[in-house]
RNA sequence: AGGGGCGUCGCCAAGCGGUAAGGCAACGGACUUUGACUCCGUCAUGCGCUGGUUCGAUUCCAGCCGCCCCUGCCA
C-alpha cells in the first residue's frame, strides 16, 4: 500500500530528458514480445515496467510483436499474450503493433542502406561467416563478398527478396568493422533468407531482417523515446544506434538495459517451461503450477498482487535473485480482506462428540472475514460428528503444540471447546477416531470466558459437501533457474520431485511449502483446480471450501 | 584472454562527498475464537578488497578480487 518511493535509475534517465527537452518531454515505451511462448512472472516485470512508466509520465505503451522469426512463432501466443497483458491491468488502446507491420519500410531503409554504402550482399555460408568472424582474442577477417559495387548489392538483394535463392544462400550484412573488440559489430547479419510461411504475412515474404536491425527500426517507426530491454542485450546498443544513423528522426529512441527477474527455486526460461508442456510434465502452459502468468492467474493470485510485487522488487542492473517468499508476501497482503475465509480439512481424521445429541444439527454463524465485516456471514452446521484435521491431533504432544491431544481442550472456530477423552485406533495401531465431549456453555459469541490455546478447523461430518479438488503447489526445482543440461533437467523435472505437495523436495524446500501451505490453508487461500473438466474455476479468485473437506489425490507421501 | 556490465544486511533495494531509507525474511514481546492478522521492538560503526585524494568517501581516483553477459543466418 504505502510503498517508499524512490525513484530507480530507468526514472532518473527519463527525469533527465524531461529537463533537457530530449523528446520534447515525450514518454514513449513498449512491450515488445516474440509470440514463441506464454508469458511469465518474469514478463510481468517487464510489462510492469513498461506500462508503468506510460501511466507515470502521462506518455504512451505500446504492445508490439517482434514477429522477425516465421519458424518459431504462433498465433495462439499472441492471443495469450494480449490476454495476460489485458489481466495484469494494462492497455495499449489502439497501438498494437507487430514488427512484421514495418516488413515493407525495413526492406526499403536496408536499400538506403546498401545505397550508403553500409550493406552488403554476403555469399559466405552460415560456417564460413562464423569462422572469419574471429572470437574474443582474434579480430574477424573481411569477407571476399564485402566490395561489391551498390548497384550489385543493390540488384542481388533484390534477387533475395524475389526469391532466386534458396535458404542460407546469401545474406545481407552491416558493413561496420569485422575487426570490432565487440564482437556485435562484426559485419552483423541484417537479413536472411527463410523460405518458411510467417503467422501473419504467409509466404508474402522469403527474407525476413534479424531482431537487430528489425528492433531499431520498428522503435524508431513507432516513435518510441525509450525503448527498454534486458541486460544480455547491453552490447548490442552500439548497433542499435548504428542501425538508426541514417534515420531521418531526430529524435531517436534510446535503449535502456534492466535486469531479469529471476525467483528463487523458479524455472524461469521460456525453453525450460516449454519442454514442461512438450514432455506431458504438466497439463498445459496455464497449469496451475507453472509460473506463467496464466499458470499463477489460476492458482489464484490477483493482478493486484503481481503489480505490487513488481514495484516492490524494483528496477536496477544487478542480476538478482528475488525471494520466492517476497511474491507469497504480496498475494497473502492483497487477500487478507478480500478472501473469504472458509475453513477446510484435508486429510481428515473423525471427532465424535459424545455429549452431543445425535442426530441434532445446529447452525452457528461465522463470519466470512474477520478483518472485513462486508463480507458478511455464513452459517456453518455443526453436529456430533466432526471432522478435524490429522495434523491438529498429537498424541504425545510436543513442546509447544497447543493444538488437540488427550485430556487437551481446544477451540473449535466459531463453535465449541471440546476435550479430548479417547483415542479410538485400529489394528495396526492407527488412530482412526477421537472420542471428545464438548462443553455447551462455550460457544463462540456467548461471553463464554473460557481460554484455551489452540482453535482448529472443523467440518461437520454429514451435513458438509464433499468437493473434489487439488491443492497445487508451486513449481519449484531444487536448482532454481540453473542452467542444467537437457538431460540433468528433464530427469529432475518430473512432478515427483517438482511438486512440493508430493513431499519429494529437498527437506528445506519441504518446510518451506509446510508452512506456506499452512499460511493458506488456514486463510482459505486456495486454488482448486477441476482437473476433469478443465474449467477455469480458479480463475482471478480465491475458492474456499466452504465446509467442506477436499479429498486430496492421495500422492504418496502424506503431510507431516 | 578481448569487449560489455555488476558488486550496499539472509533476499531485493535507496543513496550520487557530509557521516547507511524502505520492503521481504528472521528474532523477541503484546493482542487474538484462525499459532493468521494487527501492534510494539530488535536486526549493516558497515557499503567486494587495498591504497590514494579530502576536514570528511558507500559516494571521487588507482590497482586488485568476485560474479554475469557476448564468438545464432534466435529474440
Amino acid at each position: 500500500m504505502e510503498s517508499v518511493e524512490s525513484t530507480n535509475f530507468i526514472e532518473a534517465i527519463i527525469n533527465d530528458d524531461n529537463k533537457t527537452g530530449k523528446y520534447k518531454k515525450r514518454v514513449h515505451t513498449r512491450f515488445p514480445p516474440e509470440p514463441n511462448g506464454y508469458l511469465h512472472i518474469g514478463h510481468a516485470k517487464s510489462i510492469c515496467l513498461n506500462f508503468g512508466i506510460g501511466e507515470q509520465y502521462g506518455g504512451l505503451t505500446n504492445l508490439r510483436f517482434d514477429d522477425t522469426n516465421p519458424t518459431k512463432e504462433e498465433t495462439e501466443y499472441v492471443d495469450s499474450i494480449q490476454e495476460d497483458v489485458k489481466w495484469l491491468g494494462f492497455t495499449w488502446d489502439d497501438r498494437k503493433y507487430y514488427a512484421s507491420d514495418y516488413f515493407d519500410k525495413l526492406y526499403e531503409y536496408a536499400k538506403v542502406l546498401i545505397r550508403k554504402g553500409k550493406a552488403y550482399v554476403d555469399d559466405q555460408t552460415a560456417e564460413e561467416i562464423k569462422s572469419t568472424r574471429g572470437d574474443f582474442t582474434t579480430p574477424g577477417v573481411d569477407s571476399p563478398w564485402r566490395n561489391r559495387s551498390v548497384e550489385e548489392n543493390l540488384a542481388l538483394f533484390e534477387e533475395m527478396k524475389a526469391g532466386k535463392y534458396k535458404d542460407g544462400e546469401k545474406v545481407l550484412r552491416a558493413k561496420i568493422d569485422v575487426a570490432a573488440p565487440n564482437i556485435v559489430m562484426r559485419d552483423p547479419v541484417l537479413y536472411r533468407i527463410m523460405h518458411t510461411d510467417h503467422h501473419r504475412t504467409g509466404n508474402t515474404w522469403c527474407i525476413y531482417p534479424l531482431y537487430d536491425y528489425a528492433h531499431p527500426i520498428s522503435d524508431a517507426i513507432e516513435r518510441i523515446t525509450h525503448s527498454i530491454c534486458t541486460l544480455e542485450f547491453e552490447e548490442r546498443r552500439p548497433l542499435y544506434n548504428w542501425v538508426l544513423e541514417e534515420w531521418e528522426d531526430t529524435e531517436l529512441p534510446q535503449q535502456i538495459e534492466f535486469a531479469r527477474l529471476n525467483i528463487t527455486n523458479t524455472i524461469m526460461s521460456k525453453r525450460k517451461l516449454r519442454q514442461l508442456v512438450e514432455k506431458n510434465l504438466v497439463s498445459g502452459w496455464d497449469d496451475p503450477r507453472m509460473p506463467t502468468i496464466s499458470g499463477i492467474r489460476r492458482r489464484g493470485y490477483t493482478p493486484e498482487a503481481i503489480r505490487d510485487f513488481c514495484s516492490r522488487i524494483g528496477v536496477a542492473k544487478s542480476n538478482s535473485v528475488v525471494d520466492v517468499a517476497l511474491l507469497e508476501f504480496c498475494i497473502r497482503e492483497d487477500l487478507k480482506l478480500k478472501a473469504p475465509r472458509y475453513m477446510v480439512v484435508l486429510d481428515p481424521i473423525k471427532v465424535v462428540l459424545t455429549n452431543y445429541p445425535e442426530g441434532q444439527v445446529e447452525w452457528l454463524v461465522a463470519e466470512n472475514n474477520q478483518e472485513n465485516e462486508s463480507m458478511g456471514t455464513r452459517e456453518i452446521p455443526f453436529s456430533r460428528e466432526l471432522y478435524i484435521e490429522r495434523s491438529d491431533f498429537m498424541e504425545e504432544p510436543v513442546k509447544k503444540f497447543f493444538r488437540l491431544a488427550p485430556g487437551k481442550e481446544v477451540r473449535l472456530k466459531n463453535a465449541y471447546i471440546i476435550q479430548c477423552n479417547e483415542v479410538i485406533k485400529d489394528g495396526n495401531g492407527n488412530v482412526v477416531e477421537l472420542h471428545c465431549t464438548y462443553d455447551p456453555e462455550s460457544k463462540s459469541g456467548s461471553g463464554c470466558q473460557k481460554k484455551v490455546k489452540g482453535v482448529l478447523h472443523w467440518v461437520s461430518a454429514k451435513e458438509s459437501e464433499d468437493v473434489e479438488c487439488r491443492l497445487y503447489d508451486y513449481l519449484l526445482t531444487e536448482e532454481g533457474n540453473e542452467d542444467l543440461s537437457d538431460k540433468d533437467f528433464l530427469s529432475k523435472v518430473n512432478p515427483r520431485s517438482l511438486v512440493i505437495c508430493n513431499g519429494k523436495a529437498e527437506p528445506a524446500l519441504r518446510q518451506a511449502s509446510v508452512g506456506d501451505r499452512f499460511q493458506f490453508l488456514r486463510q482459505g487461500f486456495f486454488v482448486i483446480d477441476q482437473d476433469t473438466t478443465k474449467d477455469r474455476l480458479v480463475a482471478n479468485r480465491i475458492v474456499g471450501l466452504r465446509d467442506t473437506w477436499a479429498k486430496m489425490q492421495k500422492q504418496e507421501t502424506s503431510q507431516p
